[in-house]
DNA sequence: ACCCTCATGTAACTTGTTACATGATTGA
DNA sequence: TCAATCATGTAACAAGTTACATGAGGGT
């Protein structure tokens, strides 16, 4: 039970009181790279950790608008937040990759499948990469630590390396296969 | 419903029969870097495949040894299998990462904690590269397309320029925060 | 008329983890 | 004697996705 959402939303709170649908738009942003999670499993979560203290809500009865929820983290929350940010957790398993996968039964496909692959998973990648340099020259200097806008930094810049690495992979594999059959392509 | 380990299930199955536990062995091994699954997914499945006709099996009655239930692909499971190998799918949504949740949030934490938890992550991971490089040392050479070895070749070099990404990012993050507080470390 | 954004929730299902359960053989 | 490896399974739970459900307001 690694609880990662409760501190997910925790965190999140800890800046400034927010509704689940604010919760769910801030996934969709910058945390889209390494964190995220739909409306269906927030709004239980809320409620749970209403229940469990780390949070408290105020209902807003909206004047042409829908009713919200605004949360606020409590004491108990926020020292269970802190509590979290400090622990020394184990590696995490390598994440699943399923391009990956079928890269590793590429002895059951031709060769002209798998360069076909490797060609479409590289196009979609470099579409992806140009899109996260796009919001990485938000940051031409770093911010100051101790700002949310240094975490921020520090996570666009790792989307970006990992982007790379991922590319730089790619282009190796299609250099190799090209190398053993010049045809291709 | 993606099913994805069945077919990490199938391709194995496709090179040889197995049991249930040599496919466990299997995801502790090469495959550790992008699938895997407990024998407690991967008995269940076995079962499910066999419903649906893609496996078949026989037990082997163990001499001195437990029974053995080996499996092996029918036609219908190699026919799915090479449909899936030749899927061309959207790219998966970037994998969660709790250590970058932790470093999103590094506004709510001091900078000596900031500090530590980025000197923490640095000491794992290198030794997690240091392990991956000893494996990559049986490839000196890439090995022909179109073999079992060259799908192990792939995926083993990804997991290596992954790890130096990841690498790269934690020094560049440690070089910025250092460069902003010198007094640490 | 139709779609988008705001706004909150539940139900059914898939995927994956931890723990429970059993039992033989081999090596230290 | 104790731990490890071989060998197979189930149960309970946690985490995450898709679909269902409702309803107001604004723009094209």
């Amino acid at each position: 039970m690694m609880r990662t959402l409760k501190f997910a939303i925790l965190g999140l709170l800890h800046r400034a009181p927010l509704t689940g649908y604010d919760i769910s738009k801030e996934f969709e942003k910058d945390l889209v790279n390494f964190w995220y999670a739909k409306h269906s499993q927030i709004y239980p979560e809320l409620k749970r950790l209403a229940e469990e203290g780390c949070v408290s809500f105020s209902v807003e009865n909206g004047v042409e608008k829908p009713d919200r929820k605004v949360y606020t983290i409590t004491e108990t929350g926020e020292r269970q937040l802190l509590e979290w940010l400090a622990r020394d957790e184990e590696l995490e398993p390598t994440p699943k990759d399923v391009f990956k996968l079928r890269m590793y039964f590429s002895d059951e496909m031709s060769e002209e499948e798998l360069w076909e692959q490797l060609n479409r998973q590289y196009q979609k990648r470099k579409l992806k990469y140009a899109r996260l340099q796009e919001f990485a020259r938000r940051y031409e200097e770093p911010p100051e630590t101790g700002t949310a806008a240094f975490g921020d930094y520090m996570v666009l810049t790792s989307a970006n390396m990992r982007e790379e690495a991922y590319l730089k992979w790619l282009r190796h594999c299609m250099k190799e296969v090209k190398r053993q059959h010049p045809e291709l392509g």
